[in-house]
DNA sequence: GGTAAGCGCAACTTTCAGGTTGCACATATC
DNA sequence: GATATGTGCAACCTGAAAGTTGCGCTTACC
């Protein structure tokens, strides 16, 4: 159950399409200052910082100030966290099943 | 960038510490009814109900009527979709590591 | 038939996320 | 030095999520 209270914040990092789209432009490897991530979204600035202030709060990305920008780039370890609980509820889910399928075919 | 608006109110179905004990408790195989999900947690039936609603909504649980109670039971293909996801945005910053290895590297 | 169990629906409150605007501040640029 | 660029901070608004309570309906049980 810990566990689930663990893994709720980065889902919850997770849930907005405005963060999954910066994850995504951000995982091409290149670290970008904030009006680059903003350029082309229907957002004000304000809006994209907020974002990644969260995405930053739940560890998915890092940030580094240079001259008068500031750079976010990705930190895809996070992202394993949550990969690792939907892992492991899929995989109670086919023990599961296979135990069923054993007790029934005897 | 459509792929995250698919895949973040799926993360938003995750994003709640009540919601992945839920998906937990009904991932060893045994679908339950309301009540059965309730016990134990300090929240009300109803609250319980609206959680139980969240995830049906994302497809995350399917729901069947027998006689009085409402059994639920879990759906993990959903859940597959939102490792998808994962997945490809893992795979997409692992390329980029392995062309900027391969630059430097000459 | 009466009673208890299991749910659903609706109204209401409280809290918070997402967004905007306005302003101040530091850093390049000319 | 003057100006434009890139940010940060704070106040504010709005809508929705999370939770509760109250009531009514159906199904099981004796």
């Amino acid at each position: 159950m810990s566990k689930a209270e663990a893994a709720a914040p980065l889902f919850a990092a997770l849930a907005d399409p405005t963060r999954l789209a910066l994850l995504e432009r951000l995982a091409d490897g290149a670290p970008r200052p904030i009006v680059a991530l903003a350029a082309g979204r229907s957002l004000t600035r304000q809006a994209v910082t907020k974002h990644l202030a969260v995405l930053r709060g739940a560890g998915l990305v890092a940030r580094r100030r240079a001259g008068r920008e500031t750079i976010y780039a990705l930190r895809p370890e996070r992202l394993a966290e949550a990969r690792a609980w939907l892992d492991e509820v899929g995989a109670q889910w086919n023990d599961a099943l296979a135990r069923l399928k054993a007790h029934v075919e005897g």
